[in-house]
RNA sequence: GGUGAGGUGGAUGAGUGGCUGAAAUCAGUAGUUUGCUAAACUGCCGUACGGGUUAAACUGUACCGCGGGUUCGAAUCCCGCCCUCACCGCCA
């Protein structure tokens, strides 16, 4: 969440920068501020009138010491009195705090300035474009043929087995999850990156933090009989490693990496979006995540866009970079850049990969700072991307490689996968 | 799931109603001294939210797993919950 310190600082400018990101909400700004001072005032009278309960209770403990009855129960007059005006204030102070949360929660990230305006993914700019089209014939068949064909996937039996968006991998199939689950594992820590194995299941203080609550609530599978969440992304049990810690400078970069499966309700979806493996409940994903000292979020956000490139060069997709505009970006973003993937049987791009800095919105809500030289703690900044979503990916890579003799994979994973092709 | 024992600052660990935001030791850090692959000594060394200051200094409140309660006063007593450990049960 935002800093209140900086809405008090400039109310005008982040209300200018929350329009950017499409956001109607303004008086929420105004209402926060004037929640703080409320609430500042509150403490300011309350913390003294503890103060004088406190000294009075000191001095009882010292009369009753030195055996002087009278007087402490005097005191003890003066202290219930007090004690009368605190029970409101503890009130008031206790409503206004939580309205104040509330409401903080309620305002997005502010977009970074080179966000590029818009409000529809029409608007999102092409950073870059990469690889090769491929040229497939005129007998080229979308990928939900080609898992039939090949048996690699059964989307039938997952519908018996659980529901719609719940995909069997067989096979060839599930060898090539894991194959690729592998090398993007692989690719990662060779770069630097510490794998995780999380949980795949967090509580509502994990899901706060990253921002999936109170935002997107009905977006998680909820377990409600313990109260956890079956994780969206690898994103929120493994940013919350740091939740509420204060780490030494030199600790930082952090950088992290973890496989997971990936559980989201997409209520609403429906048609071409969801055919095949466009849209699933249950996915495969290589997250990479990274906690750094904020002078230096900006150049980590470019290296992990160079490190996300590089691993799609390498399974020779052709693939384009967009810089989201201002409407289309998350909540918790400041800016991200989405990778997409060219799926020659479908025509159309698909996303798998959003690579985005929180700058401090993340950290804030998780109170992950660290200590600098001067001795000060300060938040640190969270980024995070995929590196990659599986589904996608495997779709593409079916798409662009079909041959009439099978499908050809990309070089890197023939180790993997212990063949050429399928 | 059951029974028992516990949860104190970066770590170990003292503290059963007031003089404890918390002893002591270790680690960390600044310095002094002696000098040589280091030792001794001294100071400093939690977090959050306020007040205050150019910034400090200084100062108020809260926090000893979390949330309630008793009391003039709670790390300390009571209740609920969470977690850890041991044993039992169940089990991949």
């Amino acid at each position: 969440m935002l800093q209140v310190s900086v809405l008090r600082a400039a109310p005008e400018e982040v209300k200018q920068r929350l329009a950017k990101k499409n956001f109607k909400d303004m008086q929420l700004v105004d209402t926060i501020v004037q929640l703080d001072d409320d609430r500042k005032k509150l403490q300011a009278s309350f913390d003294d009138t503890q103060a004088k309960v406190n000294a009075a209770s000191k001095e009882i403990g010292m009369l009753m010491a030195k055996g002087d009855k009278a007087a402490a129960e005097a005191i003890k007059q003066n202290v219930a009195g007090w004690k009368q005006e605190l029970e409101p204030l503890k009130e008031q102070m206790a409503v206004v705090e939580k309205q104040l949360a509330d409401t903080l929660v309620q305002l997005p990230n502010l977009p970074a300035p080179e966000v590029p305006e818009g409000k529809t993914p029409e608007e999102n700019e092409i950073v870059r474009t990469g690889g090769a089209m491929p040229d497939l014939g005129p007998e080229a068949v979308p990928h939900w043929e080609l898992t039939k064909k090949y048996s690699l996937i059964d989307f039938e039996l997952g519908n018996k087995i659980t529901g719609s968006g719940f995909p069997v991998y067989t096979g060839k199939g599930a060898k090539l999850q894991r194959s690729l689950i592998q090398y993007f594992l692989d690719f990662n820590t060779e770069a630097g990156y510490t794998e995780y194995l999380p949980p795949f299941m967090v509580n509502a203080a994990s899901a706060y933090a990253t921002g999936q609550l109170p935002d997107k609530e009905g977006q998680m599978y909820h377990a409600t009989e313990d109260d956890f969440y079956l994780i969206p992304t690898a994103e929120v049990p493994v940013t919350n490693v740091y939740r509420d810690t204060i780490l030494k400078e030199e600790a930082l970069p952090v950088k992290m990496t973890a496989y997971s499966p990936c559980f989201r309700r997409e209520a609403g979806s429906y048609g071409k979006d969801v055919r095949g493996l466009n849209r699933l409940h249950q996915f495969e994903k290589v997250e990479i995540i990274q906690i750094v000292h904020p002078d230096k979020s900006y150049e980590v956000l470019q290296d992990m866009i160079a490190h996300v490139e590089r691993l799609l060069q390498s399974l020779e997709l052709p693939y384009r970079i967009l810089r989201l505009c201002g409407g289309d970006m998350g909540f918790t973003s400041a800016i991200t850049y989405d990778f997409e993937v060219y799926s020659a049987a479908q025509q159309r791009w698909l996303e798998v990969s959003s690579v985005s800095n929180f700058e401090n919105y993340q950290t804030n809500r998780m109170k992950c700072r660290f200590k600098g030289a001067d001795g000060k703690t300060q938040l640190a900044h969270s980024l995070n991307g995929s590196s990659l979503a599986l589904p996608r990916i495997v779709a593409c890579l079916l798409e662009n490689n079909q041959t009439a003799t099978g499908i050809r994979l990309p070089k890197v994973l023939h180790r993997y996968f212990g063949a050429e092709q399928i």
